[in-house]
DNA sequence: CAAGTGACGTGTTCCATATAACGTCACTCA
DNA sequence: TGAGTGACGTTATATGGAACACGTCACTTG
């Protein structure tokens, strides 16, 4: 079966995966996920299709690999921002903004990228919802905090409050809805953000 | 050219414009708009497909009539809302809810319909934003009310304030984020009601 | 002249089939 | 023995030609 029991499957050799990324990275960047082969990463790091089989499960398991790694980026910038110190109420801010820049930034730097973020929400993948999941943990502490500073009210109960700015955040997040708001994207997050503060606000 | 000058393309006979109507009506709501042929509409109530085009300007032109009427629907409920005298939270709270529910309704109990409304938005027909600008107007003279009785805070700007909620209502009303969510609808549109009412209290 | 149509050019959509991609397995060979 | 592959069955996608839909126009008919 598989090679070794570290978990992931395939060889102690971690160098192989790392190299399959590497080309899965460019190709889905230059190409699209769909349109990208299994075949073309093999012959990018100059080995065979089957040999890529013996560190992925499937072409998806590296899609989902890559979808994480965008993922990831977005989350390190509000990560950053929850860090950051300031306020709670700037704080929540940031991440309406930063939602709104990285998914722009997204959608037309990286357009061929998109295309990855679209499929993962299509198929159900798990990196959609473990991203969601994540991003409330943060909406949570930076609200908690807001409460324990009294920038906040304490009335609402606070899971309450933590999914309806969750909700609110949609329309700057969702890749369908980008496509259509583009153009006023980063003041609709704006817009939202206030309105999002006013009702948190002590 | 046109047959007579009463606006709208077409002679003095208005009945055959709402036997097309009512043919269209039946056809979308049992095939679809776009399985739907213009010669299926013609075959329904007996005539050519040429004759139909006396009427309206395009197979889209009848598809515009009738998702103006789903709309219109739609905002009769929301009027209804609007209208009804009851203080101007609960009205907007009910706003929230109707139009998960009417979402729900078209999107499940007609489904064919939903998909007219989908050509509506993907195509940049006019009704959408029709629907668009008119849901604004209704949700400013429910604020506009709240804040002359004193139940909503006048510090943020008018319009600010009013876009913002239109902007919240985006989980709750787009087509495509109802196939995503539609299961935890009414759940959401109601904890996002919640967050706009605070937000707006005085 | 007003109600209504057949036939046609042009652009879409289907559909069958050829081609290619996915993923597996038995296998090689240093 | 473990890094690496060729060949293959099954599923998905591309392709191209036929059928169909849209919309127009000259035309018939009472």
């Amino acid at each position: 079966m598989r090679p070794a029991g570290n978990g992931q499957r395939g060889p102690v050799d971690h160098e192989r995966r790392e190299q399959i990324l590497g080309a899965a990275n460019e190709h889905f960047r230059h190409y699209g996920y769909k349109k990208t082969t299994v075949a073309d990463l093999a012959k990018a790091i100059g080995l065979s299709t089957a040999y890529i089989y013996k560190f992925f499960d499937s072409k998806r398991a590296i899609g989902e690999e890559i979808c994480r790694q965008c993922h990831d980026r977005v989350m390190t910038d509000i990560e950053g921002v929850v860090r950051s110190g300031k306020p709670a109420s700037e704080r929540l801010r940031l991440i309406f903004l930063t939602l709104a820049r990285d998914g722009i930034d997204l959608l037309f730097n990286d357009r061929k990228m998109h295309d990855i973020v679209l499929a993962a929400l299509e198929e159900g993948w798990s990196t959609a919802t473990d991203f969601d999941a994540e991003l409330l943990l943060h909406v949570r502490s930076v609200i908690a905090d807001g409460r324990e500073t009294g920038e906040f009210e304490r009335k609402t109960p606070l899971e309450e409050a933590c999914r309806g700015v969750v909700l609110a955040l949609q329309p700057v997040r969702h890749p369908v809805l980008l496509e259509f708001n583009h153009n006023t994207l980063v003041e609709d997050a704006s817009l939202l953000a206030g309105l999002v503060l006013r009702s948190l606000s002590a």
